[in-house]
DNA sequence: TAGGCCATCTGGTCCT
DNA sequence: AGGACCAGATGGCCTA
């Protein structure tokens, strides 16, 4: 029984336009209050993929960290090193090939052999499942030039690359 | 204590 | 509409 109601009973007293305010004012405000929790309940899912996207994206770092030579063994690279080193460590490969197939002829029973996809002929492959253990042949022979002075890489990965991950980035797309 | 690194949250933008 | 991606902000932890 609302006290409030008028013993009239036509539904048309003089109290209720306030009323029907108040019900729009308790409407809005439960609709507000549904808005904020879904949209709340969205940023709390947004968040959830965030974390997870991160996480994938930390555990390929780690996938790369665990393929590349860190001196001593114990030390973990930070990110933006990972990186650097990463792209240093793939010129100094590159380049040991490059220099390795300059000295030496090719063994009679690489002549005519079908070529090791290249990186620019199976890009795809390249980036979704190239294995570490099974690096191309054919890196290309223009790559990139030296990412650090001469002196400091020479050709000898094992040794060169010792100095390699305070090196500022290489050329082209300086990794900074 | 300052500075570096990192994880997380957040809002914006683009794509499907 | 919803998800992916991105960049800025923030706070915690660690080290010199």
């Amino acid at each position: 029984m609302p006290a409030e109601a008028p013993s009239s009973g036509d539904g048309a007293e003089p109290g209720a336009p306030r009323e029907r305010r108040r019900r729009r004012g308790r409407a809005r405000a439960r609709t507000e209050a549904l808005l904020h929790t879904l949209k709340r309940s969205r940023r709390v899912k947004a968040n959830d993929r965030e974390r997870n996207r991160m996480h994938h994206l930390n555990a390929a770092l780690d996938e790369l960290r665990s393929v590349l030579p860190t001196f001593p063994d114990d030390t973990k690279l930070t990110k933006i090193e990972t990186l650097r080193f990463a792209y240093n460590y793939i010129w100094a490969l590159s380049e040991t090939l490059r220099l390795a197939e300059q000295c030496l002829p090719p063994p009679p029973a690489f002549r005519g052999a079908a070529a090791p996809p290249s990186p620019g002929s199976d890009a795809g492959s390249w980036l979704s499942s190239a294995s570490p253990s099974a690096p191309s042949l054919c890196a290309s022979a223009s790559g990139p030039s030296s990412p650090a002075t001469s002196e400091d890489c020479a050709y000898a990965p094992a040794d060169s690359l010792r100095g390699f991950r305070g090196l500022p980035a290489g050329p082209g797309a300086p990794l900074r």
